[in-house]
DNA sequence: GACCTGCTGCGGCTTG
């Protein structure tokens, strides 16, 4: 059916939505009317609630109402833009828009314009533009690289930016905002932002980081049914025989099985490529039935393969999936039943969305499983549940100040029509990241881009951009004007090797490192395939099939997650009920045989203590302390503690950290007890002492790889001939070293060290830490030898520094020592 | 009796 067109379509709304076989919800009734008045903002709804439909509607129904005779008029130009952050949604969001245009019975267009997109479809765009344009972020710049983009987007009337939470937080947010200023230049007041994004913490910062106040009138409109989820804790049969350390979480693995069996359809989420690999394979060894019911998906698969178990999933063809936090977003698959979630999941947010992904229908319950892989993540289900039932979730907290991203928009700017310096600075002030960019700052950028700075001058290949006698900037060269547009975006990838069989077929990704450390002939596992490793090709890693039982499992160097804030203030309340044998659930009286040996060899803190530990063994003397902070905040205080610990007595120490605490390792005697006397916590000489402590350059110069890379200093090379890692490393290296003698005050030598501060030690939330610890007990115990809670600790240190073969000698030999103390 | 860590996302050329 095709529901005759009219400008009274919204008041008749309910009946054309029904008519479709879809509900409309308040909200997305809210959302048109706050469209069709004119305003801007920002549609909090979850996936599968139809958030699409509440802002594509709009958009037909005002141009409707303003042609009510002419329907089907075609050649309007482009009206909006949709930006998503992966290039699958992209199709989806094209249905969806077609499906609804179809049903008003009007003849708009809706493109796509992503790296899929062919050349002849693009030229076609051009001269032609869709109604609709469906993009990424990185596409968008593209746009606003290529010669003429002020017409192509002359009558855009919205910009909506869809899962705005996934940007919000990267760098890729920053490319939103400044395309957002440079439509906003273009087009004026006609122009309106919306955003569709997941609940996070900061909703109303991430409305004005789309939005600036002062555009348009602005509006939060919320979805308000909210999603109820709940979580099942597989428990270990007896807490006895579990174990304190590791992440694997295999101890389990034969209870996850009947999940598989009970439900039609599993997507079991890991938190790393190689833990993927390895439950794909042992759960084909415990159950060799599954062969052929279940498939594996990460990043590092090849997107054929990848687009192979997406398509079975969809079919019902697969009973499980196991995968990482590729399947968090993208593909909409028909509702899977459901989730299991090994190991801990770090954040809230994080295991919300992923319980999300079943249950996939207004409404309906989302149920997910939590494998916990070693005894504290039973800790951590507890939090996790309390945070949950409390509606507690993370922030994402945008970038400020990225001059990197700056200075590639510029270039961009640049190649296509060139720009003019006071025009662009006054939008990029109008943006959330770039506010505060002052004249001397802004100068010291098209200095950059022009001259290549002070350090640079004399290299002409830093010379890209050139004003002229007008006082437009622009790229003259035709190469450094291709050799931008091939590096435009903001996310840097590690360099990998592609695995291909010998007869030809690709398989997937893996890390330069990992491959160096095979000899031809060597077996590995990847993609749930054995593999015999024959020998490398340029950029290509040549396999045969293999039949041997046993093999390497790759791993990558991805992310490390950490113990959100909000996670870890629930963690340390769980430890209190611990200690106070408040079990209000399940997961805490599991834990109660472990809490009893933790009180008995030293003791459990409340939230107003802070533990400390201090033992001597064959390894050395060990000092514990469990903030429960997470891992980065641990990264910051162990170096400071080091630091003032060294000024009693000059001794070296072995640091290590998890999301609970960190231990301080040394041969010599650490005279805690004097430095406990002395302030050790104490927050006047932070700053200093900080920077005296850790190493902030080698912290700062690993870094800089990626702000040297988005900055346009060094080039990757070219599509399918990338540079080998070692070039990019020693280049990015080469100028910092450059800028840190020659030109300290380089703005990305500055974001550099600004970006550690921020995201790696979090200075604010360190110095919050200890904030709190100056006002807690301190509870130093000194236990006859490790306890549960150090456990952890000590087997991650020795796993960095010990092949895993000879870890386990290690542990064999800690054992011994503890049975003989 | 305690161990196999480390996510995701995008984009794009030339010349034979």
């Amino acid at each position: 059916m095709s529901a005759s067109p009219s400008p009274n379509l919204l008041r008749r709304g309910d009946d054309w939505f029904t008519g479709r076989g879809w509900t409309a919800f308040p909200f997305q009734h809210e959302a048109w009317k706050a469209y069709l008045d004119g305003k801007s903002g920002l549609v909090n709804a979850p996936t599968g609630s139809g958030k699409t439909y509440s802002l594509i509607l709009p958009i037909l129904l005002e141009f409707l109402k303003e042609h009510p005779d002419d329907p089907a008029k075609a050649n309007n130009g482009l009206q909006a833009i949709w930006i998503t952050p992966i290039r699958a949604l992209t199709r989806e969001i094209q249905a969806a828009a077609e499906r609804a245009i179809e049903d008003l019975g009007m003849k708009w267009r809706v493109g796509i314009r992503s790296g899929d997109t062919k050349t002849g479809e693009r030229t076609k765009q051009r001269n032609k533009p869709p109604e609709i344009l469906i993009t990424t972020p990185e596409s968008l710049h593209l746009l606003l690289a290529s010669k003429g983009y002020e017409k192509f987007f002359s009558d855009l009337r919205v910009l909506v930016a869809d899962e705005w939470h996934e940007l919000l937080g990267t760098k890729r947010g920053v490319l939103v905002e400044l395309a957002l200023s440079r439509l906003r230049g273009i087009r004026g007041n006609a122009f309106r932002t919306w955003g569709i994004s997941a609940t996070i913490g900061n909703m109303q910062e991430a409305l004005d980081v789309l939005v600036p106040a002062g555009t348009r009138e602005r509006i939060i409109i919320r979805a308000k049914a909210s999603k109820e989820t709940e979580m099942i804790t597989v428990m270990p049969d007896e807490i006895e025989t579990f174990p304190w350390a590791g992440h694997l979480g295999i101890k389990l693995l034969e209870k996850v099985v009947p999940i598989i069996y009970e439900s039609g359809s599993t997507l079991i989420f890991t938190n790393t490529r190689s833990q993927c690999e390895i439950w794909y394979q042992r759960l084909l060894e415990a159950d060799p039935d599954l062969s052929g019911a279940i498939a594996m998906h990460h990043g590092s698969i090849s997107r054929e393969l990848r687009d192979w178990v997406e398509d079975a999933l969809h079919q019902g063809t697969l009973k499980a999936v196991v995968c990482t936090s590729s399947l968090d977003l993208g593909v909409d698959f028909r509702p899977v039943e459901t989730i299991v979630q090994i190991g801990s999941p770090k954040g809230v947010a994080r295991f919300l969305q992923r319980a999300g992904r079943s249950g996939h229908r207004p409404g309906a319950k989302s149920t997910i499983h939590f494998v916990p892989t070693n005894s504290l993540e039973l800790l951590e289900a507890s939090a996790l549940r309390r945070c949950i039932e409390n509606e507690v979730i993370e922030s994402r907290i945008p970038y400020i100040r990225s001059f990197d991203v700056l200075v590639q928009y510029l270039v961009t700017l640049a190649v296509s029509g060139g720009f003019r310096r006071e025009e662009v600075l006054k939008e990029i002030r109008g943006t959330f990241c770039f506010a505060s960019v002052s004249d001397e700052e802004f100068a010291w950028c098209l200095d950059f881009i022009t001259t290549g700075g002070n350090s640079l001058g004399a290299y002409d290949e830093y010379h890209k951009v050139v004003r002229d006698e007008e006082g437009v900037y622009k790229v003259e060269s035709k190469r450094v004007a291709m050799m931008h547009r091939l590096s435009i975006g903001a996310i840097v990838s590690e360099t990998t090797l592609m695995i291909k069989y010998m007869s030809g077929g690709y398989i997937g990704a893996i890390e330069e490192y990992f491959i160096s450390s095979l000899k031809p002939g060597d077996t590995f596992w990847f993609a749930g395939r054995s593999l015999k490793f024959m020998k490398v090709k340029g950029t290509e890693a040549l396999v045969k099939k293999s039949n041997a039982k046993k093999g390497k499992v790759p791993s990558w160097r991805g992310g490390r997650m950490q113990l959100s804030s909000q996670l870890s203030a629930y963690l340390r309340k769980s430890l209190e009920e611990l200690k106070l044998e408040d079990y209000h659930d399940a997961e805490l009286l599991k834990l109660a045989p472990l809490r009893d040996i933790q009180a008995h060899r030293s003791a459990v803190p409340a939230t107003d203590e802070l533990l400390i530990e201090y033992f001597h063994d064959r390894e050395g003397y060990h000092l514990l302390m469990y903030p429960c902070e997470g891992r980065g905040i641990h990264e910051g205080l162990s170096s400071l503690i080091a630091y003032r610990i060294g000024q009693f007595a000059p001794l070296t120490f072995t640091i290590a950290m998890n999301d609970y605490g960190f231990e301080l390792l040394s041969d010599q005697p650490i005279p805690i007890e004097e430095a406990l006397g002395s302030d050790l916590f104490n927050l006047t000489e932070l700053t200093a002492d900080l920077n005296a402590g850790i190493n902030a350059t080698e912290m700062a110069k690993r870094r800089f790889r990626d702000i040297a890379a988005i900055a346009g200093l060094i080039f990757k090379g070219y599509p399918g001939k990338q540079k080998k890692e070692k070039h990019l490393q020693s280049g990015s290296q080469l100028f910092f070293d450059v800028f840190t003698d020659y030109e300290p005050t380089n703005l990305l030598l500055q974001q550099a060290y600004d970006e550690i501060m921020t995201f790696q030690l979090q200075e604010a939330r360190l110095r919050s830490a200890l904030e709190r610890i100056n006002g807690q007990t301190i509870l130093f115990q000194q236990p006859r030898k490790a306890t549960p809670f150090s456990f952890s600790l000590i087997v991650d240190r020795l796993r960095e520094r010990v092949s895993s073969e000879s870890l386990q000698d290690r542990i064999k030999r800690m054992r011994l020592a503890l049975v003989r103390e």
